[in-house]
DNA sequence: CGCGGGTTTCCTGATT
DNA sequence: GAATCAGGAAACCCGC
């Protein structure tokens, strides 16, 4: 991938920042002991490991998200490395990129500095599972969330599936914010709004990618069919059977158990998604069923996941002990002996 | 290429 | 009546 220059950085804000399906770019090395590079490659690693690359998509995404003129920024400032970044005190951000930016940047870089810290104690999965969060978490306030009709968003929705099929454009591949029946279905739709940074999910944003790009790796792409069986009822507008990109298959060792579980030991994220009704036991509840299915099918790119298929997926695990069964209580699941990685002793954290 | 794991999709019926 | 649960069946993708 070419490296994104200061130019990046003007422009970036004019482009979309949810686009999908390219995922599985080649990407430079990386420094020893840093995670791999990818689009947006600065969320997979510490601030400490990023590049000066890394540091410019990093300053790129709080320039768009901040609305500023990233013309005003000076040069010199942009073109440093990670650990360069990390021995800037507030004060020096702030005289750096002033006063509205430079705080939201020095928070920003102390947020990623203590995550990455966490998830060196949980592990890669969650690494995944905490953007995915930010995304969702970032897309519920949206600014023209307010002016989704429910009905736009399916029809959206369905005909994003459709341009998928063609030639990539970059506006085409918007992935539209969540409708709000989706959030309906619980209590406080306040407590989603704390997500400080407007950071997108390096599963769905490839921010840096050229069209010649795309155009290649579709057409490496051989002819696939949608997972699972087949919808009753044959798309309209054309058979989906004839798309070379509409590939759902589930990152390597991402499971819907294990997603679920990183949603409910990440509580600072998870607010009115899902929690604990017994942290010890590992009881939970589902309180935002639909939202946390939306999630898990944008992670699987798959646009029409319901939470009746969710649960479907989840009633399976009771076969092989993953999850036990809970009677009598709606939206409520236990995690069985063949689950790990959600005690409180395992992952070492008091949540 | 076949197989198994892990879903995804659809469905019917029961329960809340 | 709607939402959810339960679980069978079929289909699919991926890794081996």
């Amino acid at each position: 991938m070419s490296s994104p220059c200061l130019s990046s950085v003007l422009t970036h804000a004019n482009l979309t920042v949810y686009q999908t399906g390219l995922m599985d770019m080649p990407q430079p090395s990386t420094p020893p002991g840093c995670s791999r590079t990818s689009a947006a490659s600065y969320r997979l690693s510490s601030p400490p490991c990023w590049s000066e690359d890394q540091v410019l998509e990093w300053l790129s995404d709080h320039v768009e998200s901040s609305r500023l003129d990233a013309s005003t920024l000076s040069l010199s400032l942009c073109a440093v490395d990670g650990p360069t970044l990390c021995q800037m005190k507030a004060e020096e951000m702030v005289a750096g990129f002033g006063p509205q930016l430079g705080p939201q940047l020095h928070q920003s870089l102390q947020d990623l500095r203590s995550r990455h810290e966490v998830q060196s104690l949980s592990g890669p999965e969650l690494n995944e599972t905490c953007q995915l969060l930010d995304t969702f978490l970032d897309n519920l306030s949206f600014p023209l969330l307010s002016t989704i009709r429910i009905g736009a968003v399916e029809e959206s929705v369905s005909r994003r599936d459709f341009d998928l099929q063609d030639d990539y454009d970059l506006p085409s591949m918007t992935l539209e914010p969540l409708a709000p029946e989706y959030l309906s279905d619980g209590d406080d739709r306040s407590s989603f709004n704390d997500s400080g940074s407007n950071e997108s999910d390096p599963e769905l944003s490839c921010q840096f990618i050229s069209k010649l790009q795309i155009k290649v790796e579709q057409e490496q792409t051989p002819v696939k069919r949608p997972r699972g069986r087949p919808p009753k009822v044959i798309q309209q507008r054309g058979s989906i059977f004839s798309s070379p990109k509409k590939t759902k298959h589930a990152p390597r060792g991402t499971h819907l158990w294990e997603f679920i579980r990183d949603i409910l030991i990440h509580p600072e994220k998870n607010q009115g998604l899902m929690k604990w009704e017994d942290r010890h036991e590992g009881v939970f509840k589902f309180l935002k069923s639909e939202a946390v299915a939306q999630m898990w099918g944008q992670k699987k790119r798959n646009s029409s996941m319901t939470y009746e298929k969710l649960s479907r997926a989840m009633r399976y695990y009771y076969k092989r002990d993953i999850l036990e069964r809970v009677d009598g209580r709606r939206l409520v699941y236990k995690f069985g002996k063949n689950s790990s990685g959600w005690k409180i002793e395992e992952i070492g954290l008091h949540l």
